[in-house]
DNA sequence: AACAATCGCAACCGCAGTCCC
DNA sequence: AGGGACTGCGGTTGCGATTGT
């Protein structure tokens, strides 16, 4: 698992970090912060380049860090936030108390993949359809939207529940300005808002569409917050 | 028991964004 | 304005642990 011990170009130590390491990092950020990443190796008494250190106190030494299995709950969100924002780990990860950008990247690639890439297989070709567009690694939306056809602007599942304010999101990441309200409103007749409620947002996401809207952050906290609540049934098609 | 294959995850690397002079 | 320093992020790698043959 660890790396072995080495030097980089400049003598610094590489590779698996010891107890000892760890004890002078912990100590000296906790009782002087990190105020400087770069400078703060030599002060703490520490043979690492600051990019190092870092890592090691993001990653692991923090003491807020949650670490053990990851529960249900936490999975969906993972789950949830990758379909909707792609492989912004970071962003994940902060809605993940606990966790750390690292170690959702690593569950996304050693768990959650696999086992949604297995679902896949064993589901219908409608639903592997399905199941394939909320997945970036297997192309949730495209990553770049020069390369996507105008009939295809977006590749969402339909009778998915996507709220307008998703769909929004996601026209306002990928497309320039001036294709933003052509390529969103097709995209808006090509998802079925199935369930009536999806029906009457999107209406009122429409009427809302005009003016300064694009101007307004495209993916707020509330957004993310009311597509991580939907139905959990939602997500049955990874359980 | 020995070896090979696979898994899991800590750590590294390169790049882009931001800040400051 | 622009250039260097620094930070943060995402992709990738390396290697011990685990599992399979």
């Amino acid at each position: 698992m660890a790396r072995t011990p080495g030097r980089d170009k400049n003598g610094m130590k590489k590779g698996t970090w010891t107890p000892e390491e760890d004890k002078k990092l912990r100590a000296y950020v906790s009782r002087y912060g990190y105020w400087n990443w770069r400078k703060l190796p030599k002060y703490a008494g520490l043979s690492r380049c600051g990019k190092s250190c870092r890592l090691r106190w993001m990653n692991y030494l923090r003491p807020d860090i949650k670490r053990g299995n990851y529960t249900k709950e936490e999975e969906d969100t993972i789950i949830r936030l990758q379909g909707l924002l792609g492989n912004k780990w970071s962003a994940i990860a902060s809605h993940l108390p606990g966790r750390t950008d690292n170690e959702v990247k690593n569950h996304w690639h050693t768990n959650l993949r696999k086992r949604l890439s297995q679902n896949t297989s064993l589901t219908s070709p409608q639903e592997a359809t399905i199941t394939e567009n909320r997945s970036c690694d297997l192309e949730v939306g495209p990553k770049n939207m020069s390369e996507t056809s105008p009939n295809n602007i977006f590749d969402f599942p339909i009778n998915c529940p996507m709220p307008p304010q998703i769909v929004e999101g996601f026209a306002s990441l990928h497309l320039s300005s001036s294709s933003r309200e052509t390529s969103l409103s097709r995209c808006i007749e090509a998802v079925d808002f199935s369930n009536t409620e999806c029906e009457a947002s999107c209406d009122t996401y429409i009427a809302e569409s005009s003016g300064s809207f694009w101007t307004e952050p495209f993916i707020t906290d509330n957004n993310i917050e009311s597509w991580l609540s939907l139905d959990e049934s939602s997500l049955d098609f990874f359980y």
